[in-house]
DNA sequence: GCCTTCGCTTGACACTTGTCAAGAAAACTT
DNA sequence: AAGTTTTCTTGACAAGTGTCAAGCGAAGGC
């Protein structure tokens, strides 16, 4: 049995954290629904059998490691937003972080996606998600409402539009990505340079 | 075997496509990797064998229902554009249709944002999905550059960001439906009564 | 009326899946 | 050093998967 009143949570913490970034790599790269047990362990230190031990099923695994990844994004763009001094600047380096992840993280990407669209079939997935989906689009309407005060003006939507509209942009781009690669990483940028003066004015 | 050369083959066709049809109601609820072809067949007339006589696996039987249903998808907005006078009328109709197609449709839309994630992990469908995304870009293309002309504007983005970003919002209003539900749809109508006017200026 | 082809069902196959129990190994306690 | 608890492995289980071969009834040609 995990220990129950145990002192050293963090020891056991620590495990559940190394199996969230095993389970990371193999959910990025199979997705949610191939990547079995077995084969997650397999890119582990550990046995198959090593996860019910520090987890009750595959999903509460799935969603820790979803969580523990997601919890280091949405601080992503937070050094552009409070470095940029212009408009214009704080547009350029949105539009190469945005670019950036997309080359070194697209399978965790993906990953996002795919749960996020599991979760319309599968209730457990649900609560989380939301809550992911909710932190990201803070971190994107830090974005545009500083880039609102950049510009001198105010955003032209709420903050629901806004992020779901540039998540759709960046949504297409990792889908073109998978496909086409490196090149498609500029269009992006592009439409980046285009879309912002658009969400405030 | 199925008949390599006999004459019917609208007879045989038709079979294919009463099975997409089966196959599209378990697949819209229960997504892509649950729906196993035993369900499929389940809600079907026929027995689970049958699959293999009119498809040669799995892939190709998902791949063609979801190409038989976005066949008729594709000119969901051709009314719209072609009836609407004004530009608040388009935006009115466009809205409109949208939410309703949320509302009468969920599942689909949820297999349809299944599958186009799915083929970022599963190669073989690629080639379907890139095809019908570039003729749902095509569709909403053809609502907004309408839209310009009726506003006597002209488009402020390609079509490629146009159709991501409002596929953006409507992925989202697919995602809040989910657990939200009808409420949710008045939210779509707004948004895309503030965004529509960004995207022709 | 026989015989071939077609349409479909049935039942099996090989394999994978999540889960869990039994117990070995390691770590810690005393 | 012995005992106890924690940690992890192994092997099994039942259920479910896609696939396909064997066969059955009906249709249609001769």
């Amino acid at each position: 049995m995990p220990p129950v009143k145990s002192r050293p949570v963090d020891k056991y913490d620590r495990r559940r954290d190394e199996l969230a970034e095993s389970a990371l790599l193999t959910l990025g790269e199979m997705g949610y629904a191939r990547a079995s047990l077995r084969e997650i362990a397999g890119n582990s230190p550990f046995s198959h059998g090593v996860v019910h031990y520090y987890f009750q099923d595959k999903t509460e695994l799935v969603i820790y490691s979803v969580r523990y990844y997601k919890a280091r994004c949405v601080t992503r763009y937070d050094a552009v937003v409070r470095d940029s001094e212009s408009a214009v600047e704080l547009v350029e380096a949105f539009a190469d972080k945005l670019a950036q992840t997309i080359r070194d993280e697209a399978p965790m990407h993906r990953l996002w996606y795919d749960l996020r669209t599991q979760s319309m079939f599968e209730e457990p997935l649900r609560a989380a998600i939301t809550e992911i989906d909710a932190a990201l689009e803070a971190m994107i309407w830090r974005v545009v409402t500083r880039y609102a005060t950049l510009a001198g003006a105010t955003p032209s939507t709420p903050a629901p539009t806004a992020y779901a509209m540039l998540d759709g942009l960046f949504q297409q781009a990792l889908l073109a990505y998978t496909t086409a690669g490196e090149p498609v990483l500029d269009g992006l940028a592009a439409q980046v340079r285009i879309v912002m003066p658009l969400l405030a004015r």
